[in-house]
DNA sequence: TCCATGTTTCCAGAGTTCATGAAACATTGG
DNA sequence: CCAATGTTTCATGAACTCTGGAAACATGGA
């Protein structure tokens, strides 16, 4: 991944609506969850979502696709993926030991 | 970890700057880098770069001490080993394979 | 065709963030 | 002590972000 996708990526989540949807829809995981659902699970205004579901999207950590009268949005694992390993690329200073924590909680989280 | 943690985490990490400087402090390891040599090495103003390492020690992603004139800073992989977790919480909707490749890239930067 | 539903777009104003120059602070060596 | 070095603090203006109301757009059903 290269910085600008990265730097995209953090700051889509860096805001409290759009880390929170986009935290949904990780745990929708393959279902998704309409525009409609995820206001309704959050509590926020039609138009305020679709602006920053736009943002996440521009940002390529979510995906949509059109059903009917709704629009189902999806969390896009590949480009969280990336960032991640942008963000660890190199690390620990060639010490395995310092790291290996982060690995055993994303095993756990899975 | 919680959220109001995690945002303050995504929001220091999304800006050029404190981007690279804790990629860089990643890499160095447990050694390290002093402001200055962190300055060189990112070609930024001594100031500029101090109001950028404080909003990363606010947020807990870096650590600091004095070391006679100078201060060296450290990457905090607690924390980022908090942040991930955060966010990928719960995933997958209870089908592991959807993130596996998350858990591999990981495993191979470290 | 017409209406209801679900979603997005446009606009404007309040608030936040950023880099910068100048000044202050802490530590070391002469 | 005093000067030099390394770093932080402060104040400022320009740029950006966020939310909300109103309006537009897309789809499906009567």
């Amino acid at each position: 991944m290269e910085k600008t996708q990265a730097l995209a990526a953090l700051s889509a989540l860096s805001q409290d609506t759009r880390l929170d949807a986009f935290r949904l829809l990780v745990k929708a995981g393959g279902e998704g969850m309409t525009a409609g659902a995820i206001c309704e699970a959050l509590g926020v205004r039609p138009n305020t979502l679709s602006a920053n579901l736009s943002i996440l999207l521009n940002a390529g950590l979510v995906s949509n696709r059109r059903e009917g009268r709704s629009i189902r949005y999806f969390a896009d694992m590949d480009r969280m993926n990336g960032l991640l390993g942008f963000l660890l690329e190199d690390c620990c200073g060639g010490n395995p030991e310092v790291c290996r924590p982060v690995l055993d909680t994303i095993a756990r989280a899975c």
